[in-house]
DNA sequence: TATTGGTGCGTTTTT
DNA sequence: CGCACCAATA
């Protein structure tokens, strides 16, 4: 079919309206948005509006499906439409706006055409909310926007039978992966030095990552690498020890979605028709078992379309290939690409500080930043003597800030390492300065939320025979290590599971005495399985929680740490709660799937006035008006352990990108000549980022005399760095305002109870007590916003007696 | 079976 | 230094 006039003038006007829909986009966002045929690559810097191009997109595909690249006119429309178009396109009436959408619509998407690809489960919420908020409820929920895992269960939930396992799977966590694993290491009497948990579980996770089967990955070592065959071995027992347990692991979850797809056309031909578009956000977080997922799940139209950036690839030790994004173009060879260099969230000054730095790497696309804001202040740049000093360099700022006007959340400190975190702390604590660190599962972790998470996955799944161990005896029921064992011996033999042999004991005469508590377990948790017939989730848990007597174990003794895990039991009772009132047929298993992918991050308040404090890594995709970056130091950042390779390396200033560039406002440089870790003080120069970034953008305490003064006293104390310092001399010539550093103070003027005080943060306030603690003294401060406990010397410094 | 002391070790982390 | 883990102990 050739396109006529008719079809010539339709397609500009109808590309006109559309323009016009998505008019507050820039040109770059805007063609990322009309792109939704065939493959697009959109390489998305820090800050330029990735999310809204997501949403955009999505909700262009909804409303005006091929409109925009189509080349013919609307199927249907007549000239009376054009002109009617031509006019709304002049005066866009809100109650022609129907009809005007109606008319540009061509081959619109359904909201269950489309899967939008995310990486954590606060990436989906967002992108799901905000869908909700523009496509209404209904439609927002039959889009797909799912973590890659939470995607890959929903296809399992359907066909993992044909992969031989029983739909009602258990999901084993890192944690479970590693008893199973230590386990198994035991078993095999493996030299826990060269077998050591961790980098067995690593080398096991990659092999997953790279769709090894155990077979596979044997099958591939090279000549007689000893480590890497007794690795086989154990995937190999690890994973019949899962298959036993009708359990997958969180590579599992990815991996065994990729095998049913390959292995069974059916299942693959009906995702591969039913997404018509397919979207995956950070891309070059992807292994090689998501990038094998998406091309397969796009594989029937091709429509789809990778976010990332690629210099901000920092999870490479978790398995992320940088290589997926950088060779998309050769994966697809009509691909787009479009960049988004246009940044919303910082100064000039900042992203120029950014765009310099990551210029040092090889490996990359290439981008620039920019913005239409302002150049913003300087970067400064603070060198203390100690860590204390650079401490209470922060507190100093932030109460500072706090005291013109900030609030405590407009701050956030990043640090490359979590020990970094203790001393600000310390700092935060002396001087009452709220903060929260920001940590994934430490709720999710505890001992007791395990054990209920254990009960409840037995209820659900009876095979699940690692978290049957973990109760059994929780609380004390007289089964003792030696039953369990012996009960293991007899479902060996028997070729049943450890459940029916608990289930069963007293047929087993091996058990004896064992048997008659063990038969008890057993009834326990059928009745619990079938108080499921008859009564919610949240009462069942009740009657767990009663009739395990693992509430009556914690009653009984009355210290605070029992009463504190009471209180999580309870907490995650609202959990439950909390998933019943949402969910439309709630089940145990549907609350334990959900339940397996959430972390400490979902659950904790994202509203508190609080400084934060976090690793680089888990900055990712925030932002914050104050960024302090903590230890800038070589050594620590880029990590000793990465200077080594050149990749490694960039992989690290990937990490200072994605650091600098959380910072909307102003940015904090800090580092320390001398520091404490580990229990030895270390001396170390400036991190070599830092020499990285132009001096005119930074403001510095340190003058370059005394950089060299530093680096040679450095140079003697530490011979293994030796041309570490080389560049050196060229360190910062520009380095102004040489204060003196915020050190602690000097011996503070006492105070005493009844004493007003005016506080440079708190305002004033009456010293409530007063009392010795540690060659220092523990200051209660009643202040208008209520009481603090500041440390006196520390805290004298923002102070004054009245 | 809970507690204690000794030892060893020590990026980054989501699901 | 501070923690997690293990073995020995009461």
């Amino acid at each position: 079919m050739e396109a006529t006039k008719f079809d010539a003038k339709y397609t500009a006007v109808r590309r006109a309206v559309i323009e016009q829909r998505f008019q507050s986009l820039n040109d770059r966002q805007r063609e990322a948005v009309f792109h939704t045929e065939g493959p697009l690559l959109v390489l998305a810097g820090a800050g330029s509006g990735k999310t809204t191009v997501l949403i955009q997109r999505i909700i262009n595909m909804l409303r005006f499906g091929r409109g925009y690249q189509d080349e013919f006119a609307t199927p249907g429309a007549t000239e009376e439409d054009l002109a009617f178009l031509a006019g709304y396109l002049v005066d866009p009436k809100e109650e022609d706006r129907a009809r005007a959408e109606r008319l540009c619509a061509v081959d619109p998407a359904k909201p269950w055409e489309i899967i939008a690809i995310t990486f954590t489960n606060k990436a989906a919420r967002e992108l799901r909310e905000r869908l909700t908020r523009a496509v209404g409820e209904q439609d927002a929920d039959a889009i797909w926007a799912y973590t890659f895992h939470t995607a890959c269960l929903r296809i399992l939930r359907r066909d993992i039978e044909k992969l031989g396992y029983d739909k009602n799977f258990t999901i084993y966590d890192t944690d479970d992966t590693k008893r199973v694993l230590t386990d198994i290491l035991k078993r095999l009497n493996l030299d826990e030095k060269v077998f050591d948990q961790k980098q067995v579980a690593g080398a096991i996770s990659r092999a997953k990552d790279n769709l090894q089967s155990p077979q596979k990955y044997a099958a591939a070592i090279s000549g007689t690498d000893f480590f890497r065959s007794k690795v086989a071995e154990v995937y190999t027992l690890y994973e019949k020890a899962l298959r036993e347990a009708n359990a997958l692991d969180f590579d599992d979850i990815i991996m065994k979605t990729v095998r049913l797809l390959r292995e069974n056309d059916d299942v693959l031909d009906y995702y591969q028709h039913k997404f018509r578009y397919v979207l995956v956000d950070e891309y070059q977080d992807t292994n090689h078992a998501q990038y094998v997922l998406t091309a397969l799940l796009a594989g029937g139209h091709e429509n789809i379309c990778v976010v990332g950036d690629d210099d901000q690839s920092i999870y490479k030790f978790r398995g992320a290939t940088i290589t997926n994004i950088l060779e998309f173009e050769q994966q697809y060879k009509n691909a787009a690409t479009i960049r988004l260099e246009q940044n919303y969230r910082s100064t000039g000054t900042i992203l120029n500080a950014a765009n310099e730095l990551i210029r040092n790497n090889q490996r990359r696309k290439g981008k620039e930043l920019w913005t239409q804001s302002d150049e913003g202040a300087k970067i400064r740049l603070h060198r203390s003597d100690t860590q204390e000093g650079e401490a209470a360099y922060i507190a100093e700022t932030i109460l500072d800030g706090v005291s013109k006007g900030a609030k405590w959340s407009d701050f956030a400190i990043l640090y490359r390492n979590n020990v970094l975190s203790n001393n600000v702390e310390g700092a935060f604590r002396r001087n009452s300065i709220p903060y929260r660190i920001y940590k994934g599962r430490d709720f999710f972790s505890r001992a007791e939320i395990r054990d209920m998470f254990a009960y409840l996955w037995v209820i659900e799944n009876p095979s699940d025979t690692l978290r049957l161990k973990r109760i059994i005896n929780v609380p004390a029921r007289k089964i003792g290590d030696r039953s369990i064992e012996i009960a293991e011996e007899e479902a060996a033999q028997a070729g049943v599971d450890l459940y029916q042999v608990v289930h069963d004991a007293s047929q087993y005469p091996a058990l004896a005495r064992g048997a008659g508590a063990m038969e008890k377990f057993g009834k326990l948790i059928d009745d619990l399985r079938h108080m499921l017939e008859y009564m919610p989730l949240s009462q069942m848990y009740d009657q767990m929680l009663e009739l395990s007597g693992y509430m009556a174990a914690l009653s009984a003794k009355a210290d605070m740490e029992s009463r504190s895990r009471a209180e999580n039991i309870m907490e995650l009772k609202s959990n439950i709660v909390d998933y019943e009132a949402k969910t439309e047929n709630p089940t145990l298993g549907g609350f334990l799937e959900e339940m397996a992918l959430y972390t400490d991050a979902d659950h904790t308040a994202e509203d508190e006035d609080a400084v934060l404090m976090m690793t680089m890594h888990s900055a990712k995709g925030l932002e914050f008006p104050t960024v302090f970056l903590a230890g800038m130091e070589d050594g620590l950042f880029p990590s000793f352990r990465s200077t080594e390779s050149e990749e490694d390396l960039e992989e690290e200033r990937r990490l200072c990108y994605v650091a600098i560039t959380r910072a909307k406002r102003e940015l904090y440089l800090t580092c320390a000549e001398r520091r404490m870790i580990y229990g030895q003080t270390r001396y170390s120069k400036p991190s070599r980022f830092i020499q990285e970034i132009p001096e005119d953008f930074i403001d510095s305490n340190i003058t370059n005399r005394q950089m060299r003064a530093a680096s040679e006293r450095d140079e003697s104390a530490q011979r293994t760095n030796k041309n570490a310092f080389r560049s050196q001399d060229t360190f910062l010539t520009s380095a102004s305002a040489v204060k003196k550093a915020t050190e602690p103070a000097a011996a503070a003027p006492t105070l005493k109870v009844g004493d007003a005080v005016r506080h440079k943060a708190f305002g004033t306030g009456t010293v409530r007590s007063v009392k010795p603690m540690g060659g220092d003294q523990l200051l209660e401060i009643e202040f208008s916003k209520g009481i603090k406990r500041l440390m006196a010397k520390s805290a004298m410094q923002f102070m004054e007696k009245l």
